[in-house]
DNA sequence: AGCACGCCGACT
DNA sequence: GTCGGCGTGCTC
């Protein structure tokens, strides 16, 4: 692929297909499905309204149907509305959903007695929209319907309305008795109605001053609403001025906006060439264009950060409504309700904001689409990214996905004419690309003990000589990422677990970063009892930091990652530190890759490139170009072009030959190539099957039966089962299937079937992830 | 998800 | 003899 640069690249198509497109399934008909062309189709969303006062309602439980009820007619809720329904002994909310036309027919040749809906709530009813969106994701993801709409409910009682809270108000009259302290307290609520609470400590006197002012006639009581409303963003405000590529690209997608049609639409350039500007635009055009139209960015979780929506405030006059998994349970209730209310117009989130209740989403940014962040590996598993596109795709929106190095999956999806392009080159301020160039390991070997290359140490000496900062990065946190017994040989790991835990010299423990667990450094090896045989080996960012100090005794090296030991602040003071100068030499994990610009930094030193490479998942060497090309990056600034040093022991690998040429669109090239000649994703889909057990015996026969059981179907390929490569995490073992098909199969109508053909094993659990990423 | 039903160990 | 463990199954 090759982008024109201003120019949309791919052939026009008006499908609105995705390669998420899937059928609705229908059991006994696997021939015709498994073979089944893409073409997503509706899925039933119309009401079956013969049958007068009866509704279906979805609860936001682990179940894959909706269940009947009976309503009063007269004001049967709509579709989307939420009520409360006696459910099994207790009561339970769900909402209206449209009924199972199948699932209707079956049931009225049998007498059923049916409860009735207890209470409809006055809450909006969900967007019809979303309503087919949970519906479909559901089938695709193969979740329970129930499990997806928990995702949207997940905001306790939000639905409910405010929770009114009691404040006082002034009446603007003075009571004829006054005293200063009725004064200092008809002064604090002067500006906004307050509670009893903040009105005494503001005014440094007692609650009892406020009530008794009430009852003077100074004071008013009043409901207030607690979740205040949002900013609406300012959509005439004047952005900045765009360059060439931008406008051209603003321009391409406000046409698409205005046509109200679904595209996937790739904006793909550098760092600093400009892409949230050229969103920011397709939003203002999206927001003009209907007053109730609602716009989603979406952020990887680490990129969701105060700068960014500092950022949009700068640009709309207005806060957007954020929404990510550090927001306390009020701001939560704020964002969600005012979103269902239709009254955020903005929302920027993380990958669940996807699930917001949005009355009338028209837009949906996805930033940095090629994040491994948004694919979802615990509870419901979901890609953020797929699931967004898709729901563009039904509901009749744009999406926009912006990375400077798009996933292979979207570029394939250009290549093949189903998503526009519109490239942008150049940075910002006309500063230039990294020199990068790579350290061969096996030629330029450091010393024992030791991490860094005589070449990448001389390059730092030039640096710190002319006063400029290095970035030495190190995806690998702690001090060493195995501890051995030098005697016995014993590797530590967690209990229960097939983890190495890492040494954390800052608070000398050994830490496990897949479970948590930790434990003091032992002096004594827990097997063999030799006393202090216990041995870091290989380095983490604090033992590359302990060799930095070493040989610059007097440069100015700080340590960067997510644990940096004392906390979280931290973290933020040295990237200040790091942006205002007062830092030499920063050694850091990929926390430091994301969103930050220091203008001082001309030197970025990779010391382990080969560590993403290990372990060979399919996109091992994807994630690898993406992670150093967006380190590499770092390095540079308008007057000074900055260079970048990798260090490697493969320095014939393709990925790091074209990270050093700079030559993206060869790599992916020749990664296409790669997938397809394995038929792999994009080129087929491919399903993980693992299955869990405490009972290694009883997982082992599971697995083996399952994989006995698959039907043979053409083009369809079962691997394994296999042991995950962490075989034993908190004392569960876990194996895996994985099933590849062509891309023409019907993956998930495959998998149903296979699923009834397997006899479920006590103690064994099962859970699939359509499109996997991780392999752990 | 809850919650009940149901079938096997350590207690009054 | 009962209290209670959590495996299995159901909820219109």
């Amino acid at each position: 692929m090759r982008f024109a640069h201003g120019l949309p690249v791919g052939r026009d198509r008006n499908s609105a297909e995705t390669d998420l497109g899937i059928k609705r399934t229908s059991m006994n008909k696997m021939q015709q499905l498994l073979y089944s062309d893409d073409t997503p189709d509706a899925l039933a969303t119309k009401t079956a309204d013969d049958t007068g006062h009866r509704v279906s309602v979805l609860f936001p439980l682990p179940l894959p149907k909706a269940y009947d009820y009976l309503c009063d007619s007269a004001d049967k809720p709509p579709i989307g509305s939420f009520v409360a329904a006696p459910f099994g002994p207790r009561e339970v909310v769900g909402v209206v959903w449209p009924s199972d036309d199948g699932e209707r027919a079956k049931k009225k040749s049998k007498v059923q007695k049916l409860k009735s809906i207890n209470q409809v709530y006055d809450a909006q009813p969900l967007a019809a929209d979303l309503v087919d969106f949970i519906d479909w994701a559901a089938e695709y993801t193969m979740y329970p319907k129930g499990a997806m709409l928990r995702m949207v409910m997940r905001v306790k009682d939000a639905f409910e309305g405010p929770r009114m809270q009691t404040a006082f108000a002034a009446t603007g009259e003075k009571p004829a008795r006054m005293t200063p302290q009725r004064e200092a307290v008809l002064a604090a609520a002067s500006t906004a109605p307050q509670s009893a609470g903040q009105l005494a400590s503001a005014a440094g006197v007692s609650e009892a001053v406020v009530r008794g002012l009430v009852g003077a006639g100074g004071l008013l009581k009043v409901d207030v609403d607690p979740d205040p409303p949002f900013i609406a963003p300012d959509l005439l405000r004047a952005g900045p001025m765009l360059s060439g590529d931008q406008q051209y690209a603003a321009d391409f997608v406000a046409t698409i906006i205005e046509r109200d049609e679904h595209k996937g639409i790739l904006i793909d350039g550098v760092t600093g060439s400009g892409k949230t500007e050229v969103y920011f635009a397709a939003v203002a055009a999206a927001l003009s264009k209907d007053p109730d139209a609602q716009a989603l960015i979406l952020l990887p979780e680490i990129a969701l950060t105060l700068p960014f929506l500092e950022r949009v405030e700068e640009r709309f006059g207005a806060a957007p409504a954020p929404w990510h998994s550090e927001l306390t349970g009020a701001q939560r209730r704020r964002t969600w309700r005012r979103v269902a209310e239709g009254q955020a117009r903005l929302v920027v989130g993380a990958r669940s904001a996807l699930f917001l209740p949005f009355p009338k989403l028209k837009l949906i940014v996805v930033d940095e689409e090629h994040d491994g962040a948004y694919k979802q590996e615990e509870g419901v598993i979901y890609h953020a990214r797929d699931l967004a596109v898709a729901r563009g795709a039904r509901a009749g929106f744009p999406v926009l996905l912006a990375s400077a190095t798009p996933s292979l999956e979207t570029v394939v999806n250009v290549d093949e004419g189903r998503y526009e392009a519109v490239g942008l080159s150049g940075r910002f301020n006309d500063a230039q690309m990294p020199d990068i160039s790579l350290i061969d390991m096996r030629d330029d070997t450091p010393d024992a003990g030791k991490w860094l290359s005589p070449k990448l140490v001389e390059e730092v000496d030039k640096n710190l000589s002319v006063n400029e900062q290095t970035l030495l990065f190190l995806n690998r946190r702690g001090y060493a990422p195995l501890t051995l017994c030098r005697r016995c040989g014993h590797k530590m790991t967690a209990p229960g677990s097939d983890t190495m835990l890492v040494e954390h010299r800052f608070e000398n423990r050994l830490v496990c970063h897949h479970t948590g667990f930790s434990m003091p450094k032992p002096s004594v090896c827990p097997v063999c009892k030799a006393v202090d045989s216990l041995t870091a080996c290989g380095p983490g960012v604090e033992r590359v930091a302990e060799e930095a100090k070493e040989r610059w005794p007097n440069a100015r090296i700080e340590v960067l990652s997510s644990d940096t030991a004392p906390g979280p602040q931290t973290m933020r003071a040295v990237l200040d530190a790091m942006k205002a100068g007062e830092i030499d030499i920063l050694i850091a994990t990929q926390v430091a890759a994301k969103g930050h610009h220091f203008p001082n930094l001309t030197l970025v030193g990779v010391v382990d490139a080969d560590l993403g490479l290990a372990g060979g998942d399919l996109r091992a060497a994807e994630r690898t170009y993406q992670l150093l090309s967006q380190v590499t990056g770092r390095a540079g600034r308008a007057e000074k072009p900055g260079r970048a040093m990798i260090q490697t022991y493969q320095a014939d690998a393709s990925v790091l030959k074209a990270l050093a040429s700079g030559d993206r669109d060869a790599f992916l090239a020749a990664e296409a190539m790669g997938r397809q000649e394995l038929g792999f994703p994009p080129y087929g889909r491919l399903a993980a099957v693992m299955l869990r057990s405490p009972d290694e015996a009883a997982l082992d026969r599971a697995a083996n039966a399952m994989r006995a059981a698959a039907p043979l179907a053409d083009g369809v390929e079962i691997l394994g089962p296999a042991r995950a490569p962490i075989y034993r995490l908190r004392g569960i073992a876990r194996m895996r299937l994985l099933v590849k098909t062509r891309r023409n199969v019907n993956l998930q109508a495959y998998l149903i079937d296979w699923l009834k053909r397997t006899k479920p094993q006590s103690g064994v659990r099962i859970t699939l992830d359509i499109n996997p990423y991780s392999f752990m």
